[in-house]
DNA sequence: CATGAATGAGACTTCATTCAT
DNA sequence: TATGAATGAAGTCTCATTCAT
């Protein structure tokens, strides 16, 4: 191979730096997940991140900006996967809500990701910005296009006429619901809890509101 | 001495004192959802309370025996009601399902002890032992009350055969996050943001879940 | 003694919190006279003052506010008492100049408030804020009370004319120089150091300058 | 190759590398006197002498043995070109007095490295050591100096009997004050201070304590 | 020699908890 | 009972110093 020794300018050590910011977040979306904003050291994010605490505070000025980080991060166009596979979608809107549900899981709900949400939902009243950001980023997009796809549907004579945004609410409750619990209870262990068998569930839902939403013949006799 | 010193237990110094524990509680529930249970300080329950950082430890030995009471007694026979309701129920299995979504969120959902569910959700995994407390008095029993409600619509014919439990959480996920959202992005002041018109919403949710689960004859060619 | 039990309304322990913030701003003048204010520890000040560090807080939000208010205090009214001196004296402008150097030196200069100069030369480019309360409280006053009895002394026809607030700056330059001096290597044990006998000092000094400024009659050869 | 490598040891890259240590040593002469030393990071004082934080421990294996260089190299032979100019003195004791406080001036108060005389005195408490140092290296020599031209005047008979270190004391006084003034408030952006014209302050303070020194007959009666 | 990423002791500050009154 | 001053463990953040490159 003739490669010159030199090329490559990423030495371990450059390459660490590099990787530095994502380990930190890593390690902090899960402890944050997990315990909390505050209920959170500092120090145990750099640890489990495997770096010490000084370390961490040369990546980021402090705890909160760590925290807007990760949300920050794990926010970013989560829905323009979504929109993307809307737009484009040639079958029926059945379909697409099953293809888009389906695929939000596997995406985001699914995933350690998801923890930011259980995150949001705690701590915003005590990140005010955060409040705007999330609105501005998840929450009006994600309705946007959930109530888009429905309105499709009542559009083209698939489903019946119904509010459009009340119907995306409840055909994400479920799904968001699940994925908090996965960073809540989820994560505990109890006896004789109700398990929850994500993959029946979203088939039950899907099967439960699709049909709901479906424009019927009348059945005579 | 014109009034006797004897004359009730209820002067409004004895009242006081003994509703000291259920002010304490009151203020701890509303400070707790507002701000997490890290993030919220003994002195400031107290004051809320309008009594002294000292007096607060007279009632609960610690910050989190207050705040596995607060749980506790928000907690409490919050499905009795239900079950009540359920067991001597005539009608058909909609409008019992109807009832019970409604009662909870008048009862519960649309109430500050909703904030209760937000705290948990956040925080259990920092108290073990409030996991189980919760599958207990919490999950269980609603998931038998709602799941049972269905399994009744699919015995008596009226409801397609599905999986009950799965039915259940698709049923109840969209009230619960809704009841999250009221502590959470509800309380914060943002620009743009989707509203949530929960009559609206009970009303769809219900027409769309209820018309899934309803039995139709298949309509053929 | 026919006194009541109840007589004193200052409990030990009331008395206590009433002279906690004399006894913090003691030490704190001490620490930082003698350490700087960012080599003083905080837990360095309650311990000298008795308490614990968690109590410093309690009277003082911060270092920073605890360093202003030992300024604060110590620059209080310095120069009021020259002032009124020199409004009513009746004596020659030796005296009055005599006088205020004396006075200055008892009440001020050979004190503990002392301090406070060296502590304020040193971090006043720390404190912006504290240049503009220093030269209000302490430069102008002063040089307007010294530079004033000099200007008293040509205009009584006893000194020579000369440039009053370059005067005052001579006049007062060694006193507060002697105490920088007690607060700095006064305050350390060296062989062979020279000496500075203040009282020696002042009388020079003051023998010195006023004789500089007298007019005298051109002695004839 | 058009250069020889070896054409002069004093490439741009070569003096750079010997001037290295003056280039930090004013650094921290400059930062110490602005901030005080604990108040100066060692990262600081290695920008602004254009290296990086590694190198500055490369000549000076700890902060405070740079401070002690910064020192040690500021106050060497201050106080030799005053006693040559004494030694060969010819004229009047007024003269000289006048050439030594002038000289003083502009080769020490009015330059950069009078900063070090504000840094001494506010950090020698912290700095034991320093005390005996600046002791034997200043403040003897100077003294030595100034009483010793006095003790001439006295001699001669130019100036009446006056104890010779507390004149030197008079004498030096308001020029180190003045000194350290240019390093505190003097760089303070106030309002309303007391502006300093050194020039009319030098010559006032001569004027005034030399003529307070003079002989003069007395006019009798 | 030079760099700058990494470290960890130590400083400031908070707050749950105690206890004398 | 009620108070609130006091405590000190613990958390956030800084920065002198080290060392692999």
């Amino acid at each position: 191979m003739p490669s010159s020794p030199h090329q490559g300018d990423t030495s371990p050590r450059q390459r660490r730096k590099e990787s530095r910011p994502q380990e930190l977040l890593d390690a902090a979306l899960a402890l944050f997940a997990e315990k909390g904003y505050t209920a959170t050291r500092a120090e145990e994010v750099a640890r489990r991140a495997g770096v010490s605490k000084g370390t961490l505070y040369l990546y980021y000025p402090s705890k909160e900006e760590l925290f807007k980080a990760v949300v920050r991060q794990n926010l970013g166009s989560l829905i323009a996967e979504g929109e993307e596979l809307a737009g484009q979608f040639e079958g029926s809107t059945s379909e697409l809500l099953a293809e888009l549900l389906l695929t939000w899981w596997q995406r985001i709900g699914n995933t350690p990701a998801a923890g930011i949400h259980k995150i949001v939902l705690a701590e915003v009243r005590n990140f005010p910005e955060l409040a705007q950001f999330y609105t501005d980023e998840v929450i009006v997009p994600a309705d946007r296009l959930f109530s888009g796809a429905v309105q499709r549907g009542v559009d083209r004579g698939e489903f019946r006429p119904m509010p459009p945004h009340q119907v995306a609410h409840a055909l994400m409750a479920p799904l968001i619901f699940m994925a908090l619990h996965r960073h809540s209870f989820g994560a505990c262990p109890v006896h004789g809890g109700v398990e929850v068998d994500a993959a029946l569930m979203l088939r039950t839902h899907l099967d439960l509101v699709l049909r709901g939403l479906e424009v019927r013949v009348e059945h005579r006799q």
